[in-house]
DNA sequence: TGCGACATAATAGTAATACTATTATTTTTG
DNA sequence: CAAAAATAATAGTATTACTATTATGTCGCA
């Protein structure tokens, strides 16, 4: 399994670059440096012009593989959730047990990331920070619907999908099976935010983690 | 209780503006037209410039008011939330019934905002779908410690902490009260977000409302 | 009526952003 | 080695997000 890994490449939908970054050394570390910097400077202040003098090359250059800085966003955090989504195909492919399934699912999307030693150019634990900190700037837009036609949230679509099946799986009469996929996911980002700066608005991270949190939640409304 | 809400301002941090909006005719304006075209463009696309123009004013008088248009967001947001607040109190006060008091204080938070005539030039269907919209991008910052410490997010703390309040009403016993709270009063406005762009990533709008999804996760959550 | 205080408006100016376009240089590869 | 492709450098534009200064209007009260 990790040999096959080896000869993976996470794909994002093509329209989200002008040139594919994964096709060249300077791609790679447009890749790899704006995840630092985003992380350092924050999405507002992140500049092409910046990222340039980051890694000596020209702001120019930088425009041949992203048409802006908000695709660049949308290319990050897709990649981010097919990643995940191929841990949770790898980590759960052997779990037949429906209930331990989407326990180690909602451990998968709920615990903090680890790096993976598999895509040396990403930093998945930074880039995690990243998209806990910007990713509903990615779709809280005024061109939400025209980018969702054009495919660019399909991935993260996906892995609401397949969360949901997983939920149906363990509970096929449960009426809100998409609304608790959605929730899981995006609720999780936003508890972990919260546990780094709104301590009070959270019981994670004190005596519990986010896990235990949404697996209760899940496990209670599930039951039959 | 009407006739009380007559008289009735609801107060925003004063470090949120420079000068109150609420004491002057301009004033006033900024806050109703600021609404109005936010919406219209969204908050990226927003400046004092096209504010002024839209209100034949100018932008040099709309800085007299507020910093930048970031704070404006805090004073709208906060002035919701602190709204959303009022409406649970009285709407929830002559409920003694934990479990109906909780029932309708999510009923409150996960409906559909309707117009509040007490307060005329704030149009809150329109404040809601606006918060829905651009909340998450006022707290989505590297200023978000240093706001959090001067208090801009503290109207909001005390919604989180009343939630939570009738939570542990209900179930004293339950572990995750604080996450519990945020999760509502954030996730609603997600699945609200969810049915306007991404319709197959909910339940809620089509056979149930969001009010019935919480309501189903809270209550089965709370169960002893 | 007139003076001062204050609010608002107008004007101008700055550094940075978010690009586009053109040209120059370097690297790749056939 | 020449052509093609990639990258870098340079310059330029409209807009943004302000700040500062000056001008105009408006209210109260003496």
């Amino acid at each position: 399994m990790q040999e096959l890994l080896k000869n993976l490449q996470i794909k994002v939908h093509e329209k989200t670059y002008v040139k594919d970054p994964e096709t060249s050394v300077l791609g790679k570390k447009i890749l790899e440096y704006s995840i630092e910097l985003i992380d350092e400077i924050g999405f507002e202040a992140f500049t092409f012009k910046k990222l340039g003098a980051k890694i000596s090359s020209n702001e120019s250059s930088i425009y041949r593989y992203f048409e802006n800085k908000h695709k660049l966003l949308l290319y990050l955090t897709s990649w981010y959730w097919a990643w995940l989504e191929y841990q949770i195909v790898i980590k759960t492919y052997s779990i037949s047990d429906p209930k331990e399934k989407l326990e180690e699912i909602i451990s998968i999307i709920a615990s903090k990331t680890e790096n993976d030693s598999n895509f040396s150019h990403i930093n998945e634990k930074l880039l995690n920070k990243i998209v806990i900190g910007e990713y509903s700037k990615s779709f809280l837009t005024k061109a939400v619907d025209a980018e969702n036609k054009e495919g660019h949230f399909s991935i993260y679509k996906r892995l609401v999908t397949r969360v949901k099946q997983a939920i149906l799986a363990v509970n096929i009469n449960y009426l809100y099976p998409s609304s608790l996929a959605s929730t899981l996911i995006e609720g999780s980002l936003h508890q972990h935010f919260l546990s780094d700066h709104f301590p009070s608005l959270t019981d994670c991270d004190k005596n519990a983690t986010i896990a235990q949190f949404y697996s209760n939640i899940v496990f209670n409304a599930l039951k039959k």
